[in-house]
DNA sequence: GATTGAAGAATCGTTGAACAATCCGAACTT
DNA sequence: AAGTTCGGATTGTTCAACGATTCTTCAATC
């Protein structure tokens, strides 16, 4: 369950100079940078370090499922994979364990992350204190339409019967309401939780009757906050966390 | 202003092999490893690596005021000062980093971070949140009175006049209190966020009278907090922090 | 005098190789 | 079957090297 079988890709972007360079073929998706939300938000046009391009690939492949938690990843083998040095791989392996995407065991390796019971409360005790707080605070006409968005994204999405696009809404929706904050910080924060999040789902594969209830939830949620009532909107919110994690205890926990 | 002057100690805990090995005095103060509130979180007594060691040091630093806002780390330098490799000083760099004390700038260094007068409202946009959020869902006995300990703690550093103690005692007040969650993602962004003020403060030094209205509102906020009364707690928690973030404003100025 | 441009120095980014420390599993003993 | 020893695999860390960038300096040009 190494890397090594799934993915044998080579890294985006362009290549410097390097000695040997095994696996040559450069794809040119350079444009993907722009989806950079938890990155290190860098000024300008600076092309992003070798070292974080492997990073963004690992973190793809922990969002694509491809590499599951518990699953252990091997410096040397990932380096041979992407064509990249071992000291290489070993930063982008710090950035990741700073998200807690993956575990650092001392002399052991580093391994995919997995959330045990008591994570999950811990997580959603985060997004707790993070979207109340946010939707409480209420944001600009713009923000609020962003969260709109989400819903009708969501509603589309479960039109077309399109699973992975559900999960993503989803997503955004909880970002969209966060965003309402308008902090970089608390954006990221959130970013890093939804992805330890998506880390987790995958194990527990999620069926129509899920996201069903979330659909009204979503609604009733973004329509009290465009009435104004944030109150309200607080409370709905709070009250879909605490079912959403309780499902999850018992989908999951002990 | 660069660390070559101020930092030239060595290094903590038991050196292992090491060919050159520079400076070879090792002074040992591994006792210090239990205060690693925001490490990694490490099973069992697992010896924090070098790079580790590297990152609390630079941490200290920070802390302690020898490294101001704005000032340049130069790889080698730090390298040679702490007798490590500039490959180990990296991965410490990366972890500073992930935590915002330093920020990279690509092909130019790294540099202490400073606070924009955005970055003012942005920390206590997370504040208000996590805060708030941990006060209202109020927590066990034992955890109310380490808040309580922390107030207390506060009125002896004033009554001794000891100034340091009692910047120190109100980050162990907001520290307890968002301990009552019992979410360690909650304690170690919580840690962050205080961990990047105490650089920021170093610039604005505090004066008495700033340090006598937290007492009195500490105070009350725990009176209500063991009353009981968390709606009441949590009002003036965040009345503090909004009074509080206004007189940052202030006296930093957009 | 101010702008432009071309060396030059200082660092960073990345690589490759090397070796001790550590962990894991398997063969071997008792 | 339980305990011990041994070897292999991988990590932790260091060192040395080199291209790539950025900053600085300084001279040449308009």
């Amino acid at each position: 369950m190494t890397s090594s079988e799934a993915g044998s890709r080579v890294l985006p972007a362009t290549p410097r100079s390097g000695a040997g360079a095994g696996a040559a073929a450069d794809k040119k998706r350079e444009a993907a940078a722009g989806a950079a939300l938890g990155a290190a938000a860098r000024l300008r046009v600076a092309v992003p370090s070798v070292a974080d391009r492997v990073a963004a690939e690992l973190r793809l492949q922990l969002a694509e499922g491809l590499l599951l938690p518990g699953a252990r990843l091997t410096e040397s083998t990932i380096a041979e994979d992407l064509g990249v040095s071992r000291n290489t791989v070993r930063e982008a392996f710090a950035e990741l364990a700073a998200e807690r995407l993956v575990v650092r065991h001392p002399n052991r390796g580093v391994f995919v992350a997995s959330l045990e019971a008591g994570d999950i409360h811990d997580v959603y005790a985060v997004r707790r204190a993070i979207e109340v707080s946010a939707i409480r605070g209420g944001g600009s006409p713009e923000r609020v339409a962003a969260v709109r968005a989400a819903v009708e994204e969501g509603k589309a999405a479960a039109a077309a019967g399109d699973e992975e696009a559900l999960g993503n809404a989803n997503q955004h929706f909880h970002g969209a309401i966060v965003a309402l904050a308008g902090s970089r910080r608390l954006d990221t924060i959130m970013a890093q939780v939804l992805a330890e999040m998506r880390l987790f789902f995958h194990k527990a594969t999620l069926d129509a009757h899920f996201y069903r209830g979330w659909l009204a939830d979503n609604e009733e949620i973004c329509a009290a906050l465009e009435a104004g009532d944030l109150n309200r909107a607080g409370d709905l919110l709070l009250a879909y966390l605490d079912r959403s994690e309780e499902r999850q205890a018992a989908v999951h926990g002990d």
